[in-house]
RNA sequence: GCGAGCGUAGCUCAGUCGGUAGAGUGCUGCACUGUGGAUGCAGUUGUCGCGGGUUCAAGUCCCGUCGCUCGCCCCA
């Protein structure tokens, strides 16, 4: 490795193999959000830096982004996540758009952490929102989504779980232990790390927020009750409504779900990872009903929730649940070359493969059949074309199967239906 | 921002007490001039991350630096 420039730290290289994984991601994704009736749309990859301002957390923008000036020097950020790119695309045609709305999105998003298993600072991330409606069935059906994606690219239900917590039933449950509204973000946070931090450094945390030791102990309590969500209205809805749907093995309440973000209004979901030690969540979101009011548009509710590729990623890998056949051509045909005097007329009948439809490699160089039928085979194609000599001259292909070696000779006008009968079989077996 | 580990052939890595730079794999050729994957033989690949220091001698020890990886923080 000698005088090549460094990647930039925290990017990916997406070689064929890699990149078959991220266009199968998003394929899957496409077909579970379109099963739903969701559109897919899209944002500017740049934006001001005014727009993050606004109202995404303090830190994700001054810390986590990736800012520079463009030469009328105005700041500009590599988006560090879509919502804001979306409330404003909804706020600016609020009048003229239908509701409810169902949005999906799958593109790069930049943060500038420091890179690790299951994070860098390119990824893509799958969005999709429900705005315009406030109904805990809403809220079901982003769960679902979430769980028939799982169930679609072979992730079970005893593998990954999507967790669902209340935040203003937690918020209840904290007034009733005397705990203040203005002290229960920090609350929040607690409650986020439990999971995180060992016994003794949870409880330390505890005390340093001011945590009294009763409150504490109610705590303690409310975080080991696995059956509050039926205290509240919302959430019993909401799992009657994931029943309905089918999905309710793949959801699960959990009183320590809580997430980070702020603009987190009612029900708020985590997938996780529960056949792995992959700590990271998969995916996330919840309902926000106040946002586009902050944003200065009219009132509208919405819930959503974004999902990166990379935790997937790694779940998929250590569960051994890629998709095979990575690094193959998209080819099955090879057309080999003879010799330097027929190399046009291969050229030919490629061209002519190709006009009914089938992928077809060119071999470029004439080169012995040998070798020719090594790089066939290492590019995985299933089929090897020959015309030499003795085929010209019959007005005939030679077509070689490479998986059995048998090899038949047909008439050139016959060749494609002969091909594409032998793939079919293949495809067959 | 903090902490730990690792940088040796295209790739994966070994390299003992400081004493001639190695293996596997890959690649190329030949056995095999109209038919591949096996096998055998031959060949090929190096700024040992970079800079300095100690030493008769440094891939090895010391200092610095850059890069990567894994944690913490935070989050997808």
């Amino acid at each position: 490795m000698k005088n090549i420039i460094n990647p930039v730290k925290g990017t990916r290289d997406f070689y064929p193999q890699d990149k078959s994984v991220n266009s199968w991601l998003y394929q899957n994704i496409r077909e579970v959000s379109e099963s739903f009736g969701y559109q897919e749309f899209d944002g500017p990859f740049l934006e001001s830096i005014d727009l993050y301002a606004a109202k995404s957390g303090e830190e994700l923008v001054k810390e986590q982004s990736f800012v520079f000036p463009d030469k009328s020097g105005n700041l500009i950020a590599l988006r560090p996540e879509l919502t804001p790119s979306l409330v404003r695309m909804i706020a600016q045609q609020q009048q003229q758009l239908y509701y409810p709305l169902r949005w999906w999105s799958f593109g790069p998003f930049w943060r500038y952490e420091s890179p690790q298993k299951g994070r860098g600072r390119e990824f893509f991330q799958w969005n999709a929102d429900l705005i315009g409606v406030d109904s805990p069935e809403a809220d079901a059906e982003m769960a679902a989504l979430m769980a028939e994606f799982f169930k679609k690219i072979g992730l079970s239900s005893t593998q990954v779980k999507v967790f669902v917590n209340n935040r203003r039933l937690i918020e209840g449950e904290l007034s009733k232990l005397d705990i203040s509204p203005d002290k229960q973000g920090k609350v929040f946070r607690l409650i986020d790390r439990k999971d995180k931090l060992s016994d003794k450094e949870w409880s330390s945390y505890a005390l340093k927020i001011g945590i009294e030791t009763k409150q504490f102990d109610g705590i303690k309590k409310l975080l080991s009750t696995d059956d509050m969500w039926k205290e509240s209205t919302e959430l019993v809805q909401f799992f009657s409504a994931v029943d309905a749907l089918g999905v309710k093995d793949y959801v699960e309440y959990s009183p320590r779900i809580i997430r980070g973000l702020d603009y987190y209004t009612g029900t708020v979901f985590e997938a996780l990872s529960i056949s792995t030690d992959v700590r990271r969540s998969i995916s996330g979101g919840g309902r926000y009903d106040n946002l586009l009011a902050d944003v200065g548009g009219d009132s509208l509710p919405g819930v959503g929730f974004a999902m990166g590729d990379m935790v997937v990623n790694v779940i998929l890998e250590e569960l051994g649940l890629l998709p095979e056949n990575r690094s193959s051509s998209p080819a099955k045909v090879i057309v080999t070359v003879f010799d330097a005097e027929s190399q046009m007329a291969s050229y030919q009948l490629g061209a002519e493969l190709r006009q009914t439809g089938l992928n077809v490699y060119s071999y470029p160089t004439p080169d012995k059949l040998g070798k020719q039928f090594r790089h066939a085979d290492r590019i995985g194609a299933k089929i090897a074309v020959i015309l030499g000599p003795d085929e010209i001259s019959k007005q005939q292909v030679a077509i070689k199967d490479l998986k059995t070696r048998e090899q038949v000779t047909v008439s050139r006008s016959e060749a494609a239906a002969a091909i594409q009968g032998i793939l079919d079989t293949d495809s067959g077996a």
